[in-house]
RNA sequence: CCGAGGGUUUCAGGGA
């Protein structure tokens, strides 16, 4: 089982979803019995590739299992249906789910997020705040691609400020997040002050900021912007 | 006893 499961949680990281599911079936069929850790990595797979149909059926045996009140464990099946786009499901394993922490939150605001659906991911943020859990790195991220997507400027503005007072004011990815989503909501200022103030940059921070002004018809802006990064010894991807 | 486990930022191309 162990083995299997190591070959699955393989196949589930690097996106082969359907090999995954492939050796889960296999395992079955051999009659060796999926422990935890192996329905987390297929509930991964399924989220993966969009296989709701095999996820609900993971999501039975789990129940089944008894492993269904395990924070990591509802947590995974959150994420499998939200990026199944499956949203009420996932809703409800998190509202049923004792002990839920800001990473089951994460997986709902994440799966909006990625879905483009800004507006339900930043209100899943507000409710997640309300009921007093404090975002951390990852649902920040999420809520500002929320922004971005929705082109909402005046939440982006807010959330910004607060990442300002928090200690991820330096962190890249924030940093990263914050230009292309002021390029989203159409402020190539903003964009631009971002980048400048980044202590480093690197590959995604630089795309971030052409792919905005490319958006937005500025060719010889973006344009500009390549040939600095390159004057300042960066290689473009 | 050991190993495997949860949400993570940017960009391109053809066809229906």
């Amino acid at each position: 089982v162990v083995s299997c499961g190591a070959m699955i949680a393989g196949y589930a990281q690097f996106g082969q979803g359907h090999l995954a599911l492939e050796l889960f079936k296999q395992m079955q069929l051999d009659d060796l019995k999926p422990n935890k850790v192996v329905h987390l990595c297929i509930l991964k797979a399924c989220g993966s590739i969009g296989a709701i149909d095999e996820g609900m059926l993971i999501h039975g045996q789990i129940v089944d299992n008894g492993f269904d009140m395990d924070v990591v464990v509802g947590s995974s099946l959150i994420d499998m249906y939200a990026k199944c786009g499956v949203y009420e499901e996932a809703r409800k394993v998190l509202d049923d789910l004792p002990g839920r922490d800001v990473i089951s939150w994460g997986a709902i605001i994440s799966g909006f997020a990625q879905d483009n659906q800004g507006l339900p991911a930043l209100e899943v943020f507000d409710k997640m705040q309300q009921e007093g859990v404090k975002p951390d790195k990852v649902s920040i991220l999420c809520a500002l691609k929320a922004c971005g997507a929705l082109g909402g400027i005046d939440q982006a503005r807010l959330i910004h400020k607060e990442v300002i007072r928090s200690d991820l004011a330096n962190d890249l990815a924030i940093g990263n997040t914050l230009v292309d989503m002021y390029a989203k909501c159409g402020s190539l200022e903003d964009s631009q002050k971002v980048l400048e103030t980044l202590q480093n940059q690197d590959i995604v921070s630089w795309n971030a900021m052409i792919a905005g002004y490319a958006q937005h018809g500025l060719y010889g802006l973006a344009q500009q912007c390549l040939e600095n990064i390159q004057e300042q010894g960066f290689k473009p991807d």
